[in-house]
DNA sequence: AATCTATATAATAGAATGCTTATGTAATAT
DNA sequence: ATATTACATAAGCATTCTATTATATAGATT
């Protein structure tokens, strides 16, 4: 692990949407239909988002029935940042607590 | 300091070369022609990696003589991220070393 | 004053990114 | 078996990013 690595991590973290997935994982587990209910974004523009997350590690997924259900991995050599970034920043959490919120009895799963 | 603020951080440190630069100012004060040195670069191409880091306030310049020498401002609210980043990838102190090595009495200044 | 020197800015071209629409796929339900 | 549902992948397009070359600027030197 070097500074590209380091680099291609942050790059990954450094978009809107994909932080916000991440802070939003790092409360519950989330289905991709919550993404798209919280960020009204189609449901490919996700998905999409979800692979990049899911290529560093730091993202798994558990099929169960229709549903893809997210998760961080503890398992992920990076795992241990996201805690530490989030703490970092109060004001994230109250931000994510309104996301979830947004998203819950709506989403389809 | 929200999340999207968040992610615009992420994203300027996200660029291995801006990452490498910020990693060597960790270390020490740099002048402009070390980073061309270092990165086998153009010199615009150097000053605009600069000017993101400089509009984050993260880093501060100070002019001597014909010389820019850049650093990390401590005074900015990200500083206290950037040791705690560069501690937690062990393997980037030697690179940095490396880079700053290389561009040891090579440079213009 | 005229000239260097280090750096900044402007213009521009090519690559990468992120969205949308269309389509494929695998599991469930009828 | 067929249809439905959630999700993935592909293709296309607009925007953004990062490099280069050319030019401007500000301080030092002659």
């Amino acid at each position: 692990m070097n500074i590209s690595d380091t680099a291609e991590i942050f790059k990954v973290l450094g978009d809107t949407t994909r932080l916000s997935m991440i802070a939003m994982m790092n409360k519950k587990e989330c289905c991709v239909c919550d993404f798209t209910e919280c960020f009204g974004m189609s449901q490919p523009a996700v998905s999409q988002h979800l692979k990049k997350l899911r290529n560093l590690g730091l993202v798994k997924a558990r099929k169960d029935g229709y549903w893809t259900y997210l998760s961080l991995d503890k398992e992920s050599k990076y795992y241990d940042m996201i805690p530490a970034l989030i703490s970092a920043i109060p004001e994230i959490d109250a931000q994510v607590d309104q996301l979830l919120s947004a998203c819950e009895g709506e989403s389809c799963c």
